[in-house]
DNA sequence: CTTGACCTTCCAGTGGCTGGAAACCTTATA
DNA sequence: TATAAGGTTTCCAGCCACTGGAAGGTCAAG
């Protein structure tokens, strides 16, 4: 049984972080020590794990608990997991497709601007250009 | 001069944002009717636009309001406003890295679960798998 | 006169932490 | 025994960029 800075150490989160996801009941310890300590075993660190790889991938601390309690359900279907996979992957795509734009648009401009001491600056006239009909 | 409701519709933004955006001092009304209503005039508008389009490309408040102040600024020189955008542009290739990675990962994952009733899941195994020490 | 659509201010909440204060516990050293 | 350093506890505030809602003022139409 670990304090709560080992846990953290042990599974690669913040000290806060572990703190944190017993506070909203993601992970909770195992108990408390004779002074009132945290204490987490093997069950939870697997947990804490489990956790910090799905954050990592993006899923939300709801989608977390989700997870979790299909994780932890003997009896749970691999369907419902793949669909929460396949769902996170769609907006993942979407999110990835606006990035792309953004990095073209950006790049575009970047380039267009010669970055001298010229005050014409083709990024700021792309944003100011055809704005909320001021001259055409 | 527009009320802060047509200057949102005008400029594609909601009120709140707006009236946000005048709280933090980023684009100020022109001044206020008699009633106290925000009124906002076509330089206004063109402002609002701008950090609009440059909120979409992702850069911060703060960075909108470095932004309009080289747009702003006559003597500026554009090359403040390229390095600007190439350290927004490095940012965004990292982002798009990370979610490309993160997207691999779990279409890798959601193809390996054959997504039945079975319960063994390849997703599960994988925030489970190689964890803090306990079985290898 | 009422209805409805505006507008104002202010306060609270979002997500997922993160920082800090004040106090307690443990261990090591002088 | 004092004390200092490091852990831990709780609670409260702040981050970002809004967003929602309450309570009230204003204005035009019917």
């Amino acid at each position: 049984m670990l304090n709560i800075g080992d846990a953290a150490n042990a599974t690669g989160l913040p000290t806060k972080t572990v703190r944190y996801y017993a506070d909203v009941g993601l992970v909770v310890p195992n108990g408390r020590s004779e002074n009132g300590y945290r204490l987490y075993g093997d069950v939870e660190l697997r947990k804490l794990t489990f956790v910090r790889r799905a954050r990592a991938l993006s899923f939300s601390i709801e989608e977390c608990r989700e997870l979790l309690s299909l994780y932890e359900d003997q009896d749970r279907s691999s369907a419902n997991v793949k669909s929460l996979a396949l769902k996170r992957l769609a907006e993942i795509e979407d999110k990835l497709h606006d990035l792309r734009k953004l990095r073209d648009e950006l790049a575009h401009l970047a380039e267009a601007c010669h970055g001298d001491d010229r005050p014409d600056c083709p990024i700021l006239d792309s944003f100011a250009g055809s704005g909320p009909r001021h001259n055409g």
